[in-house]
DNA sequence: GGCGAACTTTACGTTTACGTAAACGTTAGC
DNA sequence: GCTAACGTTTACGTAAACGTAAAGTTCGCC
């Protein structure tokens, strides 16, 4: 009944269970250079490294991001730093990124007060409405 | 030179023009059901109503909120609490957006850390190899 | 050796969120 | 009275992100 702590390959319909997608969208990903999955004669064999690039495709999607953009972010993960000026050019790159999650951060901030602010006023009606026939106090 | 604090009025390109998008997008979001000009003769006349919407929309697009769930939000805001049952209901949705953005941030200081550490690695490679000849330390 | 379960490729379909172009109206200014 | 700026409707086009269906393969098993 143990079970295993980091499973080293995956089948198509395995990863697709586990994230809850298609195997379609899987295969999607794969075309449009996300994944890499190793080949056991024709099927698809997926290793850990794909499994932590479809959580980080996964985590990009809820951001709201495309798959494009996506696959600029997680090319970060493996760039390879041999020369300085692509090194600072990546660097460039990782502050964008930075400043559009900053602004996403302000965005939910926002709108959490917002919503904070609704749901005290709902509060609000309903503790003053629930009794409709209590003591009468108007 | 004193600009208005508040602005009543707009015209549909006076809009794009300060939200930096298209008249046709303008256009396709009142399609949509989220905005609802006023008209003068044919064209169309934009209130502080719909000018805090066109925010909001914007605000769920970079969210990454579809043009449905930007609508269902914003029509959070404009909820007639006049029945209990319904109030309640609105409470439930605002948890479930409530909820969702909590992911989101989650989601972005994950992402945050890691573009942290990626650039510390970075420095740390420009650091120790922008002078390739200084004193030779190898 | 046939059958089902899981996988494959190929390809057309669909939804979302607009872009783009055509053809037309109206208003200010020369 | 013309044109330039700004607006309108209508409609077809497009990119992204898959859905869906068809048709075939491969593997374990009874």
């Amino acid at each position: 009944m143990a079970l295993d702590q980091t499973q080293s390959t995956f089948g198509i319909a395995e990863l697709a269970r586990e994230f809850g997608i298609t195997t379609r969208a899987i295969r999607f990903y794969e075309d449009k250079g996300l994944l890499t999955p190793a080949r056991d004669g024709q099927r698809r064999v997926y290793g850990s490294r794909d499994h932590v690039r479809l959580r980080l495709i996964m985590r990009g999607k809820r951001l709201g991001f495309s798959l494009d953009e996506i696959r600029e972010m997680i090319d970060l993960y493996d760039v390879d730093p041999s020369e300085v000026s692509q090194l600072k050019l990546f660097i460039g790159k990782l502050q964008l990124r930075r400043e559009q999650l900053r602004i996403q951060q302000e965005d939910i901030a926002e709108t959490l007060a917002e919503l904070d602010r609704l749901e005290a006023q709902s509060q609000d009606l309903l503790t003053q409405r629930v009794p409709p026939r209590t003591k009468a106090a108007g």
